[in-house]
DNA sequence: CGTGCGATGTATCGGTTCGATACATCGCGG
DNA sequence: CCGCGATGTATCGAACCGATACATCGCACG
């Protein structure tokens, strides 16, 4: 999933470790907390070992001009090669059972401005499947074994198939907005480099927060 | 995390690794997808080493009678022990950070019924307190930073903030009732084997979902 | 009658991720 | 001049996951 992650954000811009992360913080923000350290530096490594992302040094320019100055452990930008953009398309396309958990559904969402209409149909009903069947889940625990469980326990179930219910709904407007809302093919090719991202996927939104 | 649900859980009756997976499932659905064996397992090793809970050989009840049979694996029940109450206690009284991310409230407030109100509540502001924070930092993003994201990961965040604004006027009620709400006590005892903890807490229903 | 399949049950392995920690530089205000 | 917060790279141990292996039981279906 990281993997993933990083290979998209470096394919919108090259970036070192600290940016990267608050990069990620910012698009995941919605999905989870914060990617630690821990996860990220292994990571870059092990993209970097498998060709996927290479070391750029920072500005040589005038390289000789301050040469040693502090010794500075310079910061480290990593760019996206071009087999890092194969895997990422290849990544992205592909969508495996972890594709629909939390996080691996925010990730790909994350990334739908560089996915095609018919993977995100996909991945947007695949996921509410999944959630379909938590929300089952709940409904019988709620049903069935209420009288076993106490009053706090039911409400946190509560509170879940609330949260399930309402996720369903949106993923319905979203899917009924990208199967009939002509996807006006986000111009968009892909490309890293050039930059210039200002997107406009079929307007994705539309669905409102209705105060009763 | 594991290891407070796994006491809890043995604190109202024994039971063996995959009835435990079960009852987890089942009180934790609203916020996990489903315990792996590959932690459950390690975890129960380490409760036994530490004196936290202990095996209790299945029925043995006329042990003789059917020897070896098929020289079967027994189940193995776990027990929690008097420690294993002690720690249990520890645990769910202290309210480290880890306590407010989403698994950690999660598995305290589905132990609320065992916990005291002072600490109820404690918990109940730390989540809110960090799920506001979590809020704040996503209006940013959709304030600031708007312009430099795609439709769609703002559509994700957009989703999240609405997730985040509900969650907490759902803190807010239960923290309203929790200081108020004289304890009505919820009929369920919940008892396991002897041990007389009608606990009684206050109800912290009454939150009700209101179709617009 | 058997045979296969799903539920029950215990267990391990490799790999990902987290949380804490360490360390160094930079710019700013007191 | 000194401290402190932001920037920045990096590692370590522990938690947890997902896949996998293996064994038993009961029952439905041919």
């Amino acid at each position: 999933m990281l993997e993933l992650a990083i290979l998209g954000l470096l394919q919108e811009a090259s970036m070192h470790g600290y940016e990267l992360r608050k990069e990620l913080t910012a698009k995941l923000g919605a999905i989870r907390a914060a990617i630690s350290y821990g996860s990220l530096y292994p990571t870059l490594r092990r993209l970097q070992a498998a060709g996927w992302i290479a070391e750029a040094a920072e500005t040589p320019a005038t390289a000789e001009e301050v040469p040693a100055l502090t010794s500075r452990r310079g910061r480290v930008v990593y760019t996206i090669t071009a087999e890092g953009k194969e895997r990422f398309a290849q990544l992205i396309a592909q969508a495996g059972p972890e594709t629909y958990d939390d996080t691996g559904f925010g990730v790909h969402f994350a990334f739908f401005a560089r996915t095609d209409q018919a993977t995100r149909l996909r991945i947007l009903e695949g996921r509410r499947r999944k959630i379909e069947e938590r929300r089952e889940g709940l409904r019988d625990v709620l049903g069935r074994a209420a009288e076993r469980l106490d009053a706090y326990t039911l409400e946190l179930q509560r509170h879940g198939l609330d949260a399930c219910e309402r996720e369903v709904r949106w993923l319905e407007e979203l899917i009924a907005n990208e199967r009939s809302g002509r996807a006006p093919a986000d111009p968009r090719p892909g490309t890293a480099g050039g930059r210039g991202d200002n997107d406009s996927p079929p307007t994705p939104g539309t669905s409102r927060k209705e105060r009763p």
